[in-house]
DNA sequence: GAATCATATACCCATATCGGAATGCGTTAG
DNA sequence: CTAACGCATTCCGATATGGGTATATGATTC
């Protein structure tokens, strides 16, 4: 089996550094498509190529304007991914104290050996 | 060019969906590697392949404990993403406004089609 | 030292990726 | 109707993946 596609997940789809730079940009307010890619100084093809797995995972959205074509961000997808990093908070700090309990045991081995 | 590194980031680290698992079950604690796989279904390779991954990004330490591999959860890595999502935070319920005017578009499109 | 246990690595395969270039399609303007 | 524009899609290639299975490495016990 190969990686799992980018567009299974929300994980999966905001793993790409230019995605996640679209998301950001799509802040500000929608946006066509050739405005991103220049932005992002991609090719047009490769923004769109982005866009179209960020709507399949749903954190975007497009509109018709005319000629153009408005992506918008749809970030509601992002909150199970900020909810689940959420759990790991309390392990933030704790992670230091083991850390240095880590480095204790490795001085106390040395110590030892 | 192919897909970046699983081990390029800890977005693309924490991409796969067993890797997450295994992120939550050290929050419990220390685990051998044959523990984890037991606990998770998946093989000893396996496991020892996804821990390679995590530990190359630096969300999970290891230590010596006798003829076993001890296993531990260093959550700082997630830090970073917890905060990147949380900058999205104050759209998520924006979204919903602008799916309803999105909706309504559509409708008006409907009625002047 | 030999046997055993715990883990890591190597190999193989099928798959999906990202990027680039070219092209297709739909809409608007002239 | 034709040209021009904006965007999507297709094709190609190189690459790394995740999952097996088999095997190597490392530490421990007898």
């Amino acid at each position: 089996m190969a990686r799992a596609a980018t567009t299974s997940d929300v994980f999966n789809a905001i793993a790409e550094p230019q995605r996640r730079e679209i998301l950001v940009l799509l802040r500000a307010g929608e946006r066509p498509v050739t405005e991103l890619a220049r932005e992002l100084g991609m090719t047009q093809p490769g923004a769109s190529k982005h866009l179209r797995v960020l709507r399949e995972v749903g954190l975007v959205r497009d509109r018709k304007a005319g000629k153009q074509r408005l992506y918008g961000l749809d970030a509601r997808g992002l909150r199970p991914v900020h909810e689940w990093t959420g759990g790991f908070e309390r392990f933030w700090d704790e992670s230091f104290d083991r850390l240095d309990a880590y480095v204790q045991d490795l001085k106390q081995e040395r110590q030892e050996g």
